[in-house]
DNA sequence: CGGTGATACTTCAACATTCAAAGCAAAATA
DNA sequence: TATTTTGCTTTGAATGTTGAAGTATCACCG
């Protein structure tokens, strides 16, 4: 099992740190941009992408405790961007779903890596975007010991031709 | 220009979102089994990683405003992890130096990548580590418009023989 | 049925993160 | 030297986060 290229885990680690850091930035000026904090938007996101989800499902989504939704929700209804339906069939649980305002953010302020990838991606030729989402795949197999999910946010085919350009 | 495989998009963006959210979550993991906040272990990483940076250069480095790194000086300082060197060229800047006690606890919490991703990498074969280098480097350059830079942080040439396996 | 325990959510208290604005000291510039 | 800029800290306020406790509902089992 000798390394003939010790270089390359540095390398791909210095890759993906910089994939990290900047998507996390950019989350960040999106949300200010959409005029919420990253942690709303966030919300948002998962409530846009989910079938109006419960907070057990936002929380286990986010990683967070259920407190902390109850809290992030509040904001959000506050500001009338979310709302809270009781379940029909579960009374105990509360779906949230998107407001018609909610929806005008999230549509402002798709997703970090939306923004900056899909585009760059499309204009890469064919064997290429095979390549790399095998490569993404392998990877995200690598860390993602307990995979859990992600699904596609938006309808990728037209890219919404956005009136803030990017 | 036309789509062959629209999928594909969709697919890349799916395995990135899993990197990223596996990533976000195992790190919170690793900071709490450190006895550390999130911010505060990154903090403590990029110390490390840079050699006695500025409270300007760690600002800059998280993304966060000065204020805010000093109030994460602060607690790390009372935790006695870090301490706070004036810079003898420019009485005006403060370096950020690591305690003893400072680095067992980098080397305890390393990395979440590291961790994760070290081990499943070096399995490879040769041409799969250099496709996967290959397109995570495109990836970083699509996302990475402004780039700033990362460094590796570990020597990954021996793994630690970690106390706790992983 | 009725009781018991699990589940979903909220409330509360405490702490961490974050920033803008204001302040201070040192450096750079004019 | 005077002025401006730069690096950092302080302060005050908002947000994010959690564990623990409380409430309501469901699920199960006798």
């Amino acid at each position: 099992m000798t390394q003939k290229h010790p270089d390359r885990v540095d390398e791909s680690l210095i890759a993906l740190r910089r994939i990290l850091r900047a998507t996390e930035l950019y989350a960040r000026d999106l949300a200010q941009a959409a005029g919420v904090t990253p942690a709303q938007l966030r919300v948002l996101q998962i409530v846009g992408e989910k079938k109006d989800p419960t907070a057990k499902t936002l929380a286990n989504q986010m990683g967070v405790s259920q407190a902390t939704v109850t809290a992030l929700v509040d904001k959000l209804v506050a500001r009338g961007l979310v709302s809270r339906q009781p379940s029909a069939q579960d009374r105990r649980q509360t779906n949230i779903t998107l407001t018609t305002q909610g929806e005008d953010v999230l549509e402002e302020a798709p997703d970090a890596l939306q923004q900056r990838y899909v585009r760059a991606f499309a204009d890469l030729a064919d064997w290429e975007q095979a390549q790399l989402v095998s490569s993404l795949e392998r990877v995200a197999a690598m860390l993602n010991v307990d995979s859990l999910d992600a699904a596609p946010v938006l309808a990728t085919g037209e890219l919404r031709t956005s009136k803030k350009a990017y």
